[in-house]
RNA sequence: GGCCCGAUGGUCAAGCGGCUAAGACACCGCCCUUUCACGGCGGUAUCACGGGUUCGAUUCCCGUUCGGGUCACCA
């Protein structure tokens, strides 16, 4: 057969040659071991806390290595593409703290390695299929589709493996004459790549992350271009990495049944294959069964979760990092106040089996990171939140931002910050005692403590209450009331011999608390009551007595 | 069903032939305390199962089971 009559026949336009293109995109000048990397995300408009996931992985390879991270748009199925969504990625991603160095972006492209939407790369693909049917390596198939199902079901009857391989694969040693009169009846067409006879069964090759993996070689004819010239995923990105000079390939590892495609289709081309880092998925149990997160079923998976829960990207991106690297939580012990770029990220230490996502983690990594920041940061973190999320609670807070910046600072900075807020949603909740408007009792007074006793309690602290009085004056005279009550001053004490009282001062704090805050759970007293102010605070109290 | 990957407490996990099997979250208890927190200390709880190999297996090999992924002109 006439390999180069047959390319010619089926890329008549094309008139460059694979050196061109060699050429035109020379290996990068970069310094040893920079590492390059890049965001394949098709244009859906859906970038959820997986992409994130690998986004930051990416980030971080070509980051600390002083390498490249790009942004390529991976629009090879038209039917998925959503408009705008470059935008999206692009500020999401921003969001998160996730910045591209080069390739697609709102305003068009920067690089020299483009274009970076694979949609417009449709000239370079064919000068390499040219060149692979040149090579025998791959031909032209006119199954329809029905033929195709039909081949599956006869795979299916005879229980042998499905797919084009093998003797399926019936147009894999069609004549010229064929293919000749089949393209001038106009019959659609894809290119499928003609696997080469498997040597051994089997192949090694080193991931990254999972280190030595065993894969069967390649035996599909798979497909290259589809029948509208564009090409298939696996074709894209054999060539797209070469070209592009990817070091590094992150991806999920629902990539890693088709890496003996990639594996076989580099080799056809004669070039070095990049390093590949499969990731495991990200799960959630579900009834008792782990499963992998779902756009529909759990809102969490959505980037757009944490945006509107008021989580904040420092705090999502640290916990990630627990997940992403199993040493990076001890690292974050010895060095809690390092920025993160001094953590060494290492794909061996990601996890090879798929984590649960667990919001409890998240939770807690985002106290301890939102107890690190000053009052005037959370104050404008949490207004620029609620502006958009939350307009009553906006109102609120920038109402008397004095007010506001004042209630925020309790128990904040210091040797022993409290951690009461994860995220500005749940702050809402927290801090919504500090406003008339959403003040409620929430929590019952304590049981210990009888209605009469409350009551006095109350009454006392209303004789006794004066707002001038600092914090050690202030609980002098709550312990006094306590003592007069029957109650221990001291916690202590009613420890040693409880049957001498009726409780101890804390239970006449939360009287109080619950009087004036409306919890039982609530940041220091006295300091809310400073900011609350006297009238409000003794109003509060007075409605109990 | 074929193929691939995986399996350590409720969750995330360290561990790479020899330990009373780290640590974190959650939970429980205690201590500290001027209440609420913060913090400190402690506790419950794990090597999926069966065979090998070995003086010795959580660690290596083989099965089983279970979980996940994938088998498109989608990525």
């Amino acid at each position: 057969m006439d390999n180069k009559r047959l390319a010619r026949l089926l890329f008549p336009n094309v008139d460059k040659t694979p050196e061109y293109y060699e050429k035109l995109y020379p290996p990068r000048n970069l310094p040893e071991g920079a590492k390059v990397t890049r965001l394949g995300p098709s244009p859906t408009g859906f970038i959820h806390l997986g992409n994130l996931f690998g986004a930051i992985t990416d980030e971080r390879l070509a980051h600390q290595s002083g390498g490249v991270f790009f942004l390529r748009i991976e629009d090879t199925d038209n039917k998925r593409e959503v408009e705008g969504a470059v935008d999206v990625i692009v500020d999401t991603l921003s969001y998160f703290g996730v910045e591209f160095d080069e390739g697609a972006g709102k305003s068009g492209e920067t690089g020299a390695y483009g274009p970076y939407w694979q949609r417009q790369r449709a000239d370079i693909y064919h000068c390499f299929a040219k060149k692979l049917v040149e090579d025998g390596m791959a031909y032209p198939c006119f199954c329809t589709e029905e033929e195709l199902a039909d081949m599956r079901r006869r795979q299916e009857a005879e229980k042998a493996n499905p797919g084009y391989y093998g003797k399926w694969a019936v147009h894999r040693d069609w004549d010229l004459e064929h293919i000749e009169a089949a393209l001038a009846e106009g019959k659609p067409y894809v290119l499928r790549f003609r696997a080469p006879d498997p040597e051994g069964k089997y192949f090694k090759i080193r991931d990254a992350i999972r280190g030595e993996l065993s894969m069967p070689v390649n035996d599909i004819d798979f497909v290259l271009l589809k029948s509208d010239g564009i090409p298939t995923y696996h074709f894209a990105h054999v060539v797209d990495d070469h070209l592009m000079r990817t070091t590094h390939v992150v991806r999920g590892e629902e990539w890693l049944g088709t890496l003996p495609f990639h594996i076989a289709l580099f080799a056809a081309l004669g070039w070095k294959a990049p390093v590949y880092c499969h990731t495991a998925q990200l799960m959630k149990i579900d009834g008792g069964i782990k499963r992998k997160l779902s756009k529909r079923k759990d809102p969490e998976l959505s980037l757009d979760y944490y945006k509107n829960e008021g989580y904040l990207p420092g705090a999502v991106w640290e916990y990630l990092m627990t997940v992403l690297n199993s040493n990076f939580e001890d690292w974050r012990l010895a060095h809690p106040t390092a920025p993160i770029d001094d953590f060494k990220f290492t794909p061996n230490k990601m996890s090879v089996s798929g984590s649960l996502f667990d919001i409890d983690k998240l939770n807690d990594v985002s106290k301890n990171y939102l107890a690190t920041l000053d009052s005037e940061t959370v104050y404008k973190c949490v207004t620029d939140w609620a502006k958009v999320c939350d307009p009553e609670y906006y109102e609120l807070l920038t109402r008397d931002k004095d007010f506001s910046t004042k209630m925020i600072s309790i128990g904040r900075g210091g040797k022993k910050p409290r951690k009461d807020i994860s995220h500005w949603k749940q702050s809402k909740e927290f801090y919504s005692f500090f406003f008339d408007e959403l003040f409620k009792i929430e929590d019952d007074f304590p049981e210990n403590v009888s209605d009469s006793d409350r009551k006095a309690i109350l009454a006392k602290y209303l004789e006794t209450y004066d707002q001038n009085d600092d914090q050690s004056q202030w609980f002098d005279k709550v312990r006094a009331i306590a003592e007069d009550l029957g109650f221990a001053p001291q916690p202590k004490m009613y420890k040693q011999s409880p049957e001498l009282y009726k409780g101890h001062v804390g239970d006449v704090s939360a009287v109080i608390r619950v009087a004036v805050t409306g919890r039982q759970n609530s940041p220091d007293l006295w300091c809310v009551q400073q900011v609350l102010g006297e009238k409000r605070s003794l109003e509060r109290v007075r409605k109990h007595i």
